[in-house]
DNA sequence: TGACATTGGTTTCATATGAAACATTATCCG
DNA sequence: CGGATAATGTTTCATATGAAACCAATGTCA
């Protein structure tokens, strides 16, 4: 709490209580705070991802997670990457039209698929990988690696604590 | 300047060298964090403009430059706002149709105008700051005050940081 | 078994977004 | 001045996004 004008304030003429305690400043309020580095780093991400292997930030996500993981269905993917299943499915459809990702059967339920890289796609995961950790690199050098760790879990919390507040829809975002 | 590797980095002779350093996982990859955590407070802010005030954050975030600022044109709100010029075009006309804005010519230029808002803009604008502030409040309850100002920090150290690696275009996203 | 509800994914449809093209008005300069 | 160039906003156009409707296949349970 500040200390809260020890000043004559203004002489405010209608008393209409605190109409006034200090002028909420744009700039200051986290959520756009948060929102506008989040978008800014996320360009920056899908500058690289676009430039240098035309893909988006959904399609690098859904390869980033089955190029470590095993064959999985889209649920998986939806799960291991905070996307809604359209934005999913339709990530999975242009990295297949781009030969990069293959579709088998799933033993156990025909309404879905497992997916996996191919070697093309491997090979370009393997490409971007080190490039994406690079640009992190380059950003987070703004940030001591312990205040690194520590803003992720910063973020961690606020997610926590969103989830307590109700559980919100699904996903979000584009960035990634 | 970070020390960078001390061994000649270039000619990996690629022995498939370091094909596998670490797995690349990407729920510790910090775009992938922030950007999700971004988009996950901006959906539960969006929420609240909307269903309350049938705002959007675009809206939201033009009310509150100008709730606090004077009349000014809408190239103010473009810097003040982080949000491209169509998107401030299109949130002012709208908030325009809805009554709470008006426009008036600009003495000094007749391209421009000035823009402040009107009584019932005002009055809305009022009804939203506290609550948008007991959103946040309750958001940041998850750290503590000093926390959430470190996290403001190594923000503003992050968006330096992308300011220096090449001017990036102009806005970003959505939230607010 | 045979509805009926559920789940995995895809498609539809309406909206949001932003790059680029425009129309206007200012500014610069020769 | 008078034309070239830049700056302010708006509009156009193609793309991205996601809620809701859908399709197909499973699960439930009476």
């Amino acid at each position: 709490m500040k200390p809260m004008s020890t000043v004559p304030v203004r002489d405010r003429p209608s008393p209409t209580s605190a109409p006034e305690a200090s002028p909420f400043r744009l700039e200051d309020f986290l959520p756009y705070r948060l929102s506008v580095t989040a978008n800014r780093v996320s360009r920056a991400f899908a500058r690289l991802y676009a430039e240098r292997f035309g893909l988006t930030i959904p399609e690098w996500r859904v390869m980033a997670v089955l190029g470590t993981g095993g064959p999985m269905p889209a649920s998986a993917i939806v799960e291991r990457t905070a996307m809604d299943k359209v934005k999913v499915s339709r990530a999975v459809a242009a990295l297949e039209a781009k030969g990069y990702l293959a579709r088998r059967p799933h033993p156990e339920d025909r309404r879905s698929a497992l997916l996996e890289l191919g070697p093309r796609g491997r090979a370009v995961f393997e490409q971007i990988v080190p490039l994406a950790r690079a640009l992190e690199a380059e950003l987070t050098a703004a940030l001591g690696p312990q205040d690194r760790a520590l803003l992720v879990e910063l973020l961690a919390r606020l997610d926590a604590r969103l989830a307590r507040l109700g559980a919100l829809p699904q996903e979000v975002g584009d960035p990634g």
